[in-house]
DNA sequence: GCGTTACATATTTTT
DNA sequence: TATGTAACGC
């Protein structure tokens, strides 16, 4: 019966064919998570005979949910009929269309951005005459999605001093605005469906009826309402399988809420747990070093991770000079692994904390005329034109969306400014519509229209014009296909003409824009809601290319859920890992602590640790000390290199440390008269000064890899090059 | 409406 | 340092 189970070890095939009831899978990092989840459902369905339309999954990301409908799709080769797989902000999205007519707001909703988020609290902010100085923007949207994310309503916001108050009050006008738009933001998804299932019995035992099983990935990420939920949504058979791992959960700051762990053991005393730690991904060198630094976060459930892929290489850790000699350690050994065929470009990745770390790393690659591939940074979606046209196919769907209107009304620029704003503004207050509506109707009456003589004459022929636009492009949305929509507005706009400049940038602007449209191609068969559903839900992680033969340079958060041959960890200091801003909050610093622990088990066969003595903050140089959680790997699954000032350490423990050496894995051919070693500085006649990334011994003669300021890397022979120390 | 300049600001960003 | 944004002047 069981091929299901047939490749699985006994914990993973025990998680698997677990009874039904709660059941919480801990799951250590490479310990086949995914393909648990994954076969569970599989198990349910064709073990089980549960009908998938009885079924609901549910994961963080898109990709995930994608990959999960794949391997299902593979393992069963049968429909997935009915079965609900998708993200926490999907399935709520989908409840909430469905269950619109109760909901304060219409079936197609548009669903706001962090941008349009951000315009909002900024618009809200201005009308209130608050200084953006004293109370940042950024800092205020935050404390409001809190709130959602605790379930608190701006209408049950309690300030319990000046500050809160500030914030009680732009969430009410946030709210409101919202409201007029006929908008949700990410947050508004999870609390309006967690609301509507509270208090709507009716609308609650319909869900919770249909789903006799209900599977969550990354538990561990979930926050207070995705937690609530999901025990709603389960509340009538409470079977429920959730996967997870408490030390991964990297992302607090946006309201996950590890401990939800510690509460579902708690909330169902009835639960079982299956831990899950054989690590089938990493040398065990690399989970010791993993282990060792995750062991000292308290409030976790103790695992031991093991291997059986045995002890592996020693791990690196490479303290540079300075953080240009960090990068060129970090690139310069990606060739040297890529040119001896001991991994491919594609196998390797370089991760760091902060993506402005980013851009040391991309000069060194370019110096070394090696290609390379950004994760994160550049969003497609975040582009200026890209936004543009979303916000025309937004106020085409919702005209009542003013974060939208207010983008297009007047781009290109057709005589629409300011003060023609702010009439429209108090006209639509004072009549109660939305701004839209009043464009609406100018643009269907023209002249006839009551409000036209409220404005100037050359203010009223300039927003009927734009009205009428809008009015002809909404008849069209209810005639023709989603892409000839499209179409019709760039026509319209002349939108092509506006942005392509005779720059280059201009090309890649409307290439970008093409791109857009080649998409909106793929819902011809679907439809303008579904469309801006999906570019709202959609991250730039999901159209990332899968596949690639070059190294991948990536914060420490994208490189969650992945894994590669070759991993360098770059920035290992105070202050960059673990962050300066986690210094004051133990909390924060242990989300740190897992974060490095999240980079180092991305690594199956070599882990490189890199620091620099010395780096440029923001003006300044400054010199750096290690990270602390250095100090928590065991010396025996270490090997130091680079340069050692040891401003840390203790004289007698900086004799116990080896110091030394070059490149790491020609360790053996190493001979003790190699004479220069990274991080040296030295100086060549006619090349300049330079440093020294790496030295390796060959036959009788020593090559040394310099990185000169001038003259850029070289590879010289010590023995005919006369490279003096400095 | 657009281009310039001065100025503040600099963590991570699944949806 | 460098980057993005706001305010200013044309």
């Amino acid at each position: 019966m069981n091929d299901l189970l047939a490749n699985l070890n006994p914990q993973q095939q025990a998680a698997v064919s677990a009874p039904d009831g709660q059941i919480l899978v801990l799951a250590g990092p490479g310990s086949g998570k995914t393909r648990v989840l994954t076969q569970r459902a599989a198990f349910l369905i064709r073990e089980r005979q549960v009908d998938p339309y009885r079924l609901l999954a549910v994961t963080f990301t898109n990709k995930a949910a994608r990959a999960m409908q794949e391997r299902l799709q593979h393992s069963l080769g049968s429909t997935l009929d009915g079965l609900w797989l998708g993200t926490f902000h999907s399935i709520c999205a989908r409840i909430l269309r469905r269950e619109a007519d109760v909901m304060p707001f219409t079936r197609d909703f548009v669903i706001m951005d962090a941008d349009d988020q951000k315009s909002l609290v900024k618009m809200a902010l201005k009308e209130f005459n608050i200084d953006d100085k004293i109370f940042p923007p950024a800092s205020l949207h935050s404390a409001i999605s809190n709130a959602k994310n605790n379930l608190t309503q701006a209408k049950d916001f309690v300030a319990g001093n000046y500050r809160e108050e500030i914030v009680r009050r732009v969430f009410e006008r946030y709210e409101q605005m919202l409201r007029t738009s006929n908008a949700l933001d990410f947050d508004d998804l999870l609390l309006y469906a967690v609301r509507l299932l509270q208090e709507n019995d009716a609308v609650r035992e319909k869900y919770a009826r249909r789903f006799y099983h209900v599977l969550v990935d990354e538990f561990q990420d979930t926050n207070m309402a995705q937690y609530e939920l999901l025990q709603l949504l389960s509340s009538h058979y409470q079977n429920i399988f959730v996967v997870g791992d408490e030390d991964q959960s990297i992302y607090r700051w946006r309201g996950a809420d590890y401990r939800n762990v510690l509460r579902f053991q708690k909330d169902y005393p009835a639960h079982e747990t299956f831990l899950l730690e054989q690590n089938y991904r990493s040398t065990q060198n690399v989970l010791d070093a993993a282990r060792a630094v995750i062991d000292r976060n308290t409030q976790r459930t103790p695992k031991s991770l093991f291997s059986e892929r045995g002890r592996g290489e020693k791990i690196i850790l490479f303290e540079a000079m300075d953080d240009h000699a960090e990068a060129m350690f970090a690139v310069e050994t990606t060739r040297t692994m890529m040119e001896s065929k001991k991994a491919g470009g594609g196998e390797i990745a370089i991760m760091y904390r902060t993506n402005a770390q980013s851009r040391l790393l991309e000069e060194a690659f370019f110096q070394s005329r090696m290609p390379y591939r950004l994760v994160g940074a550049q969003r497609f979606y975040g582009r200026q034109e890209v936004k543009d046209m979303i916000a025309y196919l937004r106020t085409v769907q919702n005209p009542a969306d003013e974060v939208s209107l207010l983008r297009v009304i007047n781009l290109p620029p057709r005589g629409i400014g300011d003060k023609t704003l702010e009439d429209l503004r108090n006209i639509a207050d004072n009549a109660q519509l939305s701004m839209g509506s009043v464009l609406l109707d100018l643009g269907n009456k023209q002249g006839e229209s009551q409000f036209w003589h409220t404005f100037s004459g050359r203010a009223a022929a300039a927003l009927a014009g734009f009205g009428a636009l809008l009015v002809n492009w909404r008849n069209l949305n209810q005639n023709i296909l989603l892409p000839e929509l499209f179409e019709h507005i760039l026509k319209d706009t002349n939108y092509q003409e506006y942005i392509m400049d005779a720059s280059d940038v201009g090309y890649s602007r409307w290439e970008n824009v093409q791109e857009l449209l080649r998409m909106a191609y793929e819902y011809s068969n679907s439809g303008l809601v579904e469309f801006l559903e999906n570019l709202a839900l959609v991250s730039d992680q999901d159209t990332l290319p899968e596949k690639s033969d070059t190294p991948t340079l990536l914060t420490l958060h994208a490189a969650k859920g992945l894994e590669f041959k070759v991993v360098f960890i770059v920035g290992l200091d105070e202050g960059l890992l673990p962050h300066r801003r986690s210094m004051d909050d133990p909390e924060e610093m242990a989300e740190e602590r897992r974060l490095f622990y999240v980079g180092i088990t991305r690594a199956k066969d070599h882990l490189y640790l890199v620091r620099a003595d010395q780096r440029r903050n923001y003006g300044s140089f400054d010199y750096s000390t290690p990270s602390r959680f250095l100090e928590d790997i065991p010396e025996k699954v270490l090997l130091r290199a680079g340069v050692q000032y040891h401003r840390r350490l203790t004289p007698s423990l900086q004799s116990a440390i080896p110091r030394w050496t070059s490149v790491p894995e020609k360790k053996s051919s190493l001979r003790e008269s190699a004479r220069y070693s990274a991080g040296m500085h030295v100086h060549h006649t006619v090349l300049g000064s330079g440093i020294v990334i790496q030295s390796k011994l060959q036959g009788d003669d020593e090559i040394v890899t310099v990185a000169f300021d001038k003259a850029g890397l070289k590879k010289l022979s010590a023995t005919i090059a006369k490279l003096e120390i400095l």
